[in-house]
DNA sequence: TGTACATCAGTGAACGCGCGTTCACTGATGTAC
DNA sequence: TGTACATCAGTGAACGCGCGTTCACTGATGTAC
């Protein structure tokens, strides 16, 4: 008798897949991206590709999903770290908890057009939700963690954690349209630093 | 002898393409957006594309371009206005300045597209960090103005023009994927005064 | 551990449609008088 | 103001390519013994 089987050689084209998902929607746009194109780059041909996924939306919504998850787990395994870190003022907690979210510019890309894509389609914009909830929810205790350790405490962690992905998000667009001018990037610093402190005050709560 | 010429049904119909550039590129992105789609909803046939623009990514800049010259029309308009305002604190100018920046659905798609489309394109990119120094400079001294009145100064304009369009880019994406819940925009409104206090100071500069 | 075999995963050719692009044409528009 | 006409703007048919999608096939892979 015969059950299951197969998943070594499956799972191994499904990723490389998703890996030349990311890098041809990076390079061309994913609305330009061919099925023939991805898998050029993955070296197969059209076939695997149907024997994988039913479209180029489900492959794109996979990818995205895939890297959130692995995005995640960096941003946890910094929270770790966090516990030995050593911060002494607001500046050192904003720089630890930045050195979790690499600015990379094919992923921010790829983030741009999902974004657009979700804000057409109410089951992805549930997605993108949930994953900036997940977010928030990994980096506020930690940021909370390391703020107490230099004497401030948080009155309202929701609050903050949007502010902080909202800066995020709205800051990563101008380091990544003028990458030559460290100004920017010292701004966006010096504004993380100004938020953190606004949203919280003195004294161990 | 004849010279020049034309221009009175040309000028409309190329209005007419850039309309439904808009509202085409919004509804399936511009990615997945035909030449056949945008004529068919201007009402014209594909030639008449063409003997307007020369591919669908002119067709974009140029009403992307349109679209940004009426945006910064809008808020130069508001910054008349502005002399005329009643302002008693920082919540009431934040509030002031917010009314000139809408947010619009159709639109921040359509941005959201263009931004990952620059990030591939150098020349598209000189276009948009320009158009994002034009927006800047239109509005920091209308701030400045309006917070002078409530008795507060600005030490670095700069960085607080970019810090203004950073948290209205971030801010966007949050409450126009969270259309419904209002908690968001309160947060929002909350987060831009904050930041407002943080880059003034109190003192007539 | 080796072998036979059932089943699965990816191949590659084939089909056809949608769309980009061109171009000879016709009707619209502005100008000269 | 009216008319004739030069020129321009948009039409619509035609061509062909690129790509999505399907499917009979073959070679790869895991399992039972």
């Amino acid at each position: 008798m015969y059950v299951s089987r197969t998943t070594r050689r499956r799972a191994q084209t499904r990723e490389r897949l998703l890996d030349a998902a990311l890098e041809v929607f990076a390079e061309v746009g994913f609305g330009r991206s061919t099925v023939e194109q991805v898998c050029d780059r993955a070296g197969y041909t059209r076939g695997a590709f149907y024997s994988n996924f039913t479209s180029l939306d489900e492959l794109f919504l996979a990818m995205w999903e895939q890297r959130s998850r692995a995005m995640l787990a960096g941003v946890r395994a910094m929270a770790e770290q966090a516990a030995q870190a050593d911060v002494r003022n607001v500046r050192d907690v904003v720089e630890h908890v930045l050195r979790a979210v690499p600015l990379e510019d094919a992923w921010y890309r790829v983030t741009a057009e999902f974004t657009a894509h979700a804000l057409r389609n109410p089951s992805l914009r549930r997605v993108m939700v949930a994953r900036e909830e997940a977010i928030r929810a990994a980096i506020t205790p930690v940021v909370e963690g390391l703020l107490r350790r230099v004497g401030r405490s948080v009155p309202d962690p929701v609050a903050l954690g949007q502010a902080l992905v909202a800066v995020h998000d709205g800051t990563a667009v101008q380091c990544l349209m003028e990458p030559a001018d460290p100004e920017v990037r010292r701004r966006r610093l010096d504004l993380f630093v100004q938020v953190v402190m606004a949203y919280s005050e003195e004294g161990r709560s």
